[in-house]
DNA sequence: CGTAAGTGATTGACACGTCAACTAGCTGCC
DNA sequence: GGCAGCTAGTTGACGTGTCAATCACTTACG
């Protein structure tokens, strides 16, 4: 009858700690970075990333939302944003009434082709630099194992 | 002369998106969870957390920042949300006209109490439990060195 | 003493994310 | 055909984070 202890060990406890220290500076820095760098945000970054390399810089809102594993409601917000910006813009579907394809821009293709390099290089200097490639890859099965943990926990 | 390669090999590229992937994944569901469970906000739950296992509830306005690493006007405005809350108020600070404690409520208290074994119960459940004792080791190790080169590196 | 520089904290404007409610077009089935 | 229910996408309200400006107080130093 081993109930589940209430805390966790201090070993347990301060690789907890480290792991989430280090997460948030790593992810607080690139942001930044990419912001300053290229003056996108990093979710435009992201979204206009997946939307050349994935969909030539053309691709349904709906495939889109599942691909970068958004709400549709956040990215409708951030299509909105980023058609102010004009990185992209929005086609209406001959195919589906309801639907619409986001279309990257000139400007938008542009912007993603000059932030790329800048931002793989920021991921390098900070991330990739910082490990072995044996750690790197031990990094790698650790993080496919917590996800294919929590995909087995309910919610 | 061996120019830095201007992309990441498949292996680092890969090692990047699972560790980005599971990271995002990893927060999200946690911190959905301490909304649900406790309703307060991860942001409320880190705070008070702090506030009451460093200070005993009472803390310098500023101590409180640097000890979670935010910057001054976040942590203004969350004290703010909380005060209305009712999670904690805010006393003046006889030593420094400036200055100010923020102080935990009953109700603050009962909160972070009430929600602290739950959360860990959920770190436990979803992060600690798909791991290995030694599993769970590398990854702190890998944290820390990739906080200490970070430490290093300008901006 | 007095004032310039520094520190503690607030504020306002704005970008972002979430949730729930909603509109509009599609699909299946009688 | 017609309607029930599903899917695509939008919208608004609200909580949160960032940045820059500001205010109030304290400290250093001439």
């Amino acid at each position: 009858m081993n109930a589940t202890p209430r805390w966790l060990t201090t070993e347990q406890q301060a690789a907890w700690d480290s792991f989430i220290h280090m997460q948030e500076k790593l992810i607080g820095r690139l942001s930044r970075r990419v912001q300053a760098d290229s003056g996108m945000s990093a979710s435009d970054y992201i979204v206009l990333a997946k939307l050349t390399e994935t969909g030539g810089g053309r691709m349904r809102f709906m495939d889109l939302a599942k691909l970068v594993e958004w709400e549709k409601s956040r990215m409708s917000h951030q299509v909105g944003r980023m058609t102010k910006r004009g990185l992209v813009t929005k086609e209406d579907c001959p195919d589906d009434g309801r639907g619409a394809f986001i279309v990257a821009t000139a400007a938008g293709h542009q912007a993603i082709e000059e932030a790329a390099p800048v931002h793989v290089e920021q991921v390098r200097r900070l991330f990739i630099d910082a490990l072995t490639p044996e750690e790197l890859d031990a990094l790698a099965r650790i993080s496919n194992r917590v996800l294919a943990h929590m995909e087995k926990q309910p919610d």
